[in-house]
DNA sequence: GTCTTACTCAACCAAAGAGTTGAAGAAGGA
DNA sequence: TCCTTCTTCAACTCTTTGGTTGAGTAAGAC
């Protein structure tokens, strides 16, 4: 998978399995073994899913006792929803305008599709 | 990868030449020989991401001739979004009461870690 | 009709993901 | 000390993914 921090939090979001446990740590911190009881697969599989949530950066751990509590980071979140919303925004604006020129030209064919570039 | 609808956008979106014909996309339609140029893989792979864009409902196509203009649907954005503020919400509200105890109790030791179960 | 353009399908390959089992590390309890 | 608990590491398997090349389809253009 690509290296860039974006793409971390989208791979490791697209997991059911991980947004579960996101969805859980959100109501409060929990132990790996903790996170584990819901599901059928073992504990090693489970401790590999935080690492992932752990590279990018929405989870972190501490140390207590044998117990390595997980805590959710919400911060990241914001990484995810302001490119959403980037883009969102763009293509409404985009539709606002496509609406104002149909308007402006009732009764002409639609013009040519507008074009540009505008990356990452 | 799993089968539900969240699961496929954010895989979708976790790969950076994906974000990235997207964010051309909010700017406006286009065709695959145009989205194909900017990067250095064939026409084909691309064709591929726009399958993968389009199996998450992020695009879709129409017929033009020999083209076939891509279009952003912005709409499964909001599925996201959704998914996001929900928990984020969660658990900056419980950092809040985390607070109201901890200003509740000025000079005594943390009480023990809440917890809960919360899917999906 | 044939030719060219725009795109997709099929088969293949290498790398990454998600799971397993088995062994090892880290820290408290006896 | 040894024992138990909680967690991770290592090695392996299987599937998916992102890329390739080569052939095939669809629809104007000549």
């Amino acid at each position: 998978m690509a290296a860039d921090p974006l793409s971390r939090v989208f791979a490791a979001l697209a997991d059911p399995t991980r947004r579960d446990m996101v969805a859980r740590l959100a109501v409060g911190d929990a132990t790996v073994g903790e996170l584990a009881a819901p599901y059928d697969v073992t504990v090693q599989a489970v401790s590999k899913h935080l690492r992932v949530l752990e590279d990018a950066g929405l989870v972190s751990r501490s140390r207590e006792a044998q117990r390595r509590p997980v805590h959710l980071e919400a911060e990241v979140f914001d990484l995810m929803t302001k490119w959403i919303e980037r883009y969102r925004r763009q293509a409404e604006e985009r539709y606002r305008r496509l609406d104002d020129v149909l308007r402006s030209m009732p009764d002409d064919e639609t013009p040519p599709t507008a074009q540009g570039r505008n990356p990452s």
